[in-house]
DNA sequence: GACAGATGAGATGTCCGATGACTCTGTAGG
DNA sequence: CCTACAGAGTCATCGGACATCTCATCTGTC
């Protein structure tokens, strides 16, 4: 075993029999070498993966802390990864999202309160007012964020927010049919949002699916495109 | 931002710019580090981050290279963190695991073949004969591991996975109620593979959705079992 | 000519030492 | 009582040196 692994395991260890608890300060570099056996370059770089993992969190001049262990924390360390998947790793990951999207919905249907209903409501027609995508990128992704809060679970909140910021780097409404795209959005949209206000949760939870489901349909479009604008422009 | 962080996003960059491809050998560290205008210490911190992330992978004496980056890899990497988490972060995941568990279900029951059939089957009459925690712990999830297989979709296998090894860690057939436990598990699997059989997916989706959630209750007195256990204990 | 072993270049792995940057605390001074 | 500052402790960064591994090439033998 190398010297890193031997550090990384190590540390994991020390979390994982509760010797380092969550929130706490772990020994300083020069103790965990000596007791791990490392070095310090080996150790730090040991260090540096379980931080990218978010299971501990390096403070400049203070100390190294073990992080807080939320699910939704460790879930998020996807965020910085998702985005270089390729495209055909993505489909596999839309069927995920849509599986999940429509629980989220369903969840929020059961627990719907009057306030966050009219979060909901202002979220979703003031992106029915606008055009511009930029703003109907940040709204959608408000109103779906929403939902996912009330649902109630914050890791699948976090692990929704992942899969969606791969898609909200496609700006689709920049196609040729984006406006029906847009309408069509719209549309799906008020049926999620009406289904939950009427605590409907499988309607919701189909209503979500769909939406998804229309989702994934145009992305196919855009890069259907974009690849047919690159294939024209490289062949000049 | 610290030399870390440059050398990280940098290379992030590079993968996500398609300069780098999946499965390519990235300059060696030297020029990198000539081209991020960073030491090879903090280079080496970046690699081992990305390589924690699974998008990369150095090898001994011959390079790093880009991973494949499918995301069943990437999903895999939270299998290193998932036994880190508290109990309450636990049942959190339990939610997403009784969703994604009867999706694969369903999707098996859907696209089920002769042979998968047979496997499954041989699985689950090899744990009914048997008591043995350990080689009961084991069928279980090579039963489980084929149902997710069969539905088609790498990446909810790999998620699927990663959920169900946090499972395992705890032996709830240890308990006084172990042998009711077990034969209430030999049931439930029996009613999901008769529902995949059968081509069902509805009842197959039904079927795994209760599987999890008795999964959970065990867990709920697997884990005040010991805990009171613990108090007993330490009030000596 | 073909195969096996030796060899060398090139790459990552590891360690060491020194210095810089930042945080926090304790203390002296107002 | 509050502020300012000095110092210790800690992580951040760099440069260099050597070890270890891989792979392509060369070489010798058969």
């Amino acid at each position: 075993m190398s010297a890193v692994d031997k550090a990384f395991h190590g540390l994991r260890h020390m979390i994982a029999t509760g010797r380092l608890v969550a929130g706490q300060r772990i020994p300083p570099e020069k103790d965990l070498c000596e007791e791990l056996g490392v070095s310090r370059g080996s150790l730090r770089e040991a260090v540096r993966m379980l931080a990218a993992l978010r299971v501990i969190e390096p403070r400049h001049g203070s100390g190294t802390y073990v992080s807080q262990l939320r699910p939704e924390d460790i879930v998020g360390s996807l965020s910085l990864t998702v985005d270089l998947l390729p495209l055909t790793g993505l489909l596999q990951m839309y069927e995920l999202r849509r599986v999940l999207e429509a629980h989220a919905a369903a969840q929020a249907a059961a627990r719907l309160t009057p306030e966050t209903l009219r979060v909901i409501f202002e979220h979703m027609e003031a992106m029915e007012a606008t055009e511009d995508p930029s703003n109907v990128s940040a709204l959608d992704h408000s109103f779906h964020a929403e939902i996912a809060r009330i649902g109630g679970n914050p890791t699948l909140e976090s692990l929704l927010g992942v899969f969606r910021a791969r898609s909200r780097a496609y700006q689709v409404f920049t196609l040729p049919e984006g406006p029906h795209i847009k309408r069509a959005s719209d549309e799906d949209h008020r049926a999620i949002a009406t289904a939950i206000a009427n605590r409907d949760p499988v309607a919701a939870a189909a209503a979500a699916s769909a939406h998804v489901a229309h989702t994934e349909k145009w992305l196919h479009a855009f890069l259907s495109h974009v690849t047919e604008a690159d294939r024209l422009s490289t062949s000049d």
